[in-house]
DNA sequence: TATGAATGAGGATTCATTCAT
DNA sequence: GATGAATGAATCCTCATTCAT
């Protein structure tokens, strides 16, 4: 379901060496066990929130002992911020890579927006980010993390390739280049309206991040 | 601090009569101590969420025991509840006023930026927007009762009035009368992100808004 | 509907003389809220028992504030004590009558039972009865005083007409006027029954008392 | 004390197996706290009733957290149910046989008494007996297990050999048979009589049972 | 007298975390 | 490593009782 959640990141060496032909059946194990964890905690979190998910919930849900959590994850607040990084990190990379494409800035903040739509929208990790947002502002050190892990690196890109874009006179105004928050506010707006009022008035994500893109360049000739 | 929550909106008739010269003591201490436990629930919701807040708490900063809280609200929801629609509730028609006012689009627009600007992001109303979305997902009733009595109050105005201006010829798109939230991603995002990187990375608001203006409707010639 | 509960019985001497012609409406009407409390308490403690009823069911179904209770008695037990005390006290006469009336045993006895079953059976009585019953352990005053007020009164007058009829040979061995409790010991399960499982096998107190009796003098000829 | 409770009666499978030589010492203990639980309870049920009883002093009687108690049982009703059940259910099989033994019918009810004196009356199971009359109307469901697991099975069969002694004409009447309940009334009064007025005058059991069955089948020449 | 708002002790229940097996 | 039983602090909510009006 989130494969992000497999990889495991911070091995220990391993008892040096170990028989050629990949890592052990007790490391393998202990990973399963570690992603398995992690994505019970993504449901579990998502559902109920920080305070409201019981890591008895988690672990059965993960089917391991309640004991076995702890092995893992230092308590519960680690838990969930091991769970923010292992979503969220692989995908800076991703952003990265886009936002320094050699292209037009209508096609390189397009394929930003595409991104968001089908990594984030139209994965698990909307759940993550509106997590985020709404327990953000009481665990600092979590807002922190995911800060210096991924808004200070996608963000200075960004700013980078849409100053450029200025100096190019692809843009009329340096407006995106000294607020490309304004790029994701949609997007970030698309992800609580959904998850708030997505029963009583869903909102199409796609045309709405395209409405944006008119705004942000002007409509185009045809769909 | 928030005077929304002085006015007390739902009183009992009262022994008509009553010796002239304005409410008696009994109602009038009802009220205020109805006011100071809405504020002191603003105050504790706002800093730790709602599951994390204990009434406790909000009693002992309201100044009143921690059954009297029970004579005003069902339960910690209702309060909650009840915060929400306190402060907000009367923003509405000032939001709905702006939105008719007779004005080129980008005058009417201006002002409901400012109107956010000042009456949310300057006051404690930004808390409760930020609780909205931080529990929304998780109180369902919650939401819904924001969604009816703010929102689909507010948006249809607006989008009235956005497509007035596209058929006046006012906006070179009808992007934003399609989706009027585009007018007001970013000053949510800025709510966010002040809570949550305030202290690492402030975001100035108003000059935020500004440059959003400027994507809206172009640059402005001078400040 | 309870008329027991409207005889003030303690009265204060109200303020000398008071002009002929009965009680003031002051006193009046003081006595029928200590009638109405005590009938809504009647009601309350039945359907829930000493420790779950509320004091504010009961002055709301009453029809005063909750702290008038207070005005008529000291507490809550006070009050229960008090209910049961205006309930059967008018009931220990009546018996004692029927049990010195010069008639045969048999006679005597159906009197007894008769009035069983019309009195308390058929009245709010056996819902006092069973609160006795059911709460009497907990509360040694309350046992003490029914114990007092009831059975150390009526018992030695059963007991006395009892041994009477052995005397005279009336009755076959002396197991009655030994134990009068064997008299009653149907009535009260047939209270019991009816409150614990007369939904879902109600028992017809009046062919149990028949039978009973059947047992106690042998079946009589006809019905 | 009581022993009744240490039978575990509803125990997992457990990982099949096990190294032989009877449960391992996890069940052992998991049962010995359950036991002491419910023997805790009984005290506690038994000396305040159910509503006053405080899980707290459950807890610390039985020697274990508070928590603990909710690993056994889910809320306090259902340790208060378990408790009725696990007291009362392994006498019914006792009642059963003795009525269905192949005696004179004085016997038979001789054998029933006196079960009931030494069983019931002269253990803790009288407390048992008299929460269920005290708080069984406040707990329908209690009342229903009670009557469904002890009263359906139990009189039914004395039932059908009160029915048979009248066929053969060991009674000389039917009413027995129509109500066995006449069979055990006096025995629940002895309950009920000695919780409550227990102190202020004692009421011998063994006597009064005696003398009840002098009233059955007349006084007999001898003890 | 009567009221009913206010109090605050009290108790059931939950759940993160520990630790013996 | 795993387990899951045990712990007990934490917190919501209730309700008898008081007392200013």
């Amino acid at each position: 379901m989130v494969d992000d959640l497999s990889s495991a990141g911070r091995r220990r060496a391993g008892r040096a060496g170990r028989a050629a032909g990949g890592r052990g059946t007790r490391a393998a194990r202990r990973d399963e066990r570690r992603a398995a964890i992690l994505a019970a905690a993504l449901e579990e979190f998502a559902a109920r929130g920080f305070a409201a998910t019981r890591l008895d919930d988690v672990a059965r849900r993960a089917g391991v002992a309640k004991g076995t959590i702890y092995l893992h994850f230092r308590d519960k607040e680690s838990l969930f911020q091991e769970l923010v990084r292992a979503m969220l990190s692989p995908l800076v990379g991703t952003i990265e890579a886009a936002a320094l494409r050699d292209l037009p800035i209508r096609a390189v903040v397009e394929m930003i927006v595409d991104l968001f739509v089908n990594e984030i929208y139209g994965t698990r990790r909307k759940d993550v980010i509106r997590l985020i947002i709404a327990e953000g502002s009481r665990f600092p050190r979590l807002a922190e993390v995911y800060y210096r892990e991924v808004i200070a690196r996608v963000l200075p890109v960004m700013r980078a390739r849409l100053t450029l874009a200025v100096e190019r006179g692809e843009l009329p105004h340096d407006a995106l280049a000294r607020f490309p928050q304004l790029l994701v506010a949609p997007a970030l707006v698309a992800i609580i309206w959904n998850a708030l009022f997505g029963r009583l008035a869903p909102l199409d994500v796609r045309e709405l991040m395209r409405a944006h893109l008119d705004v942000l360049f002007g409509a185009r000739s045809a769909t």
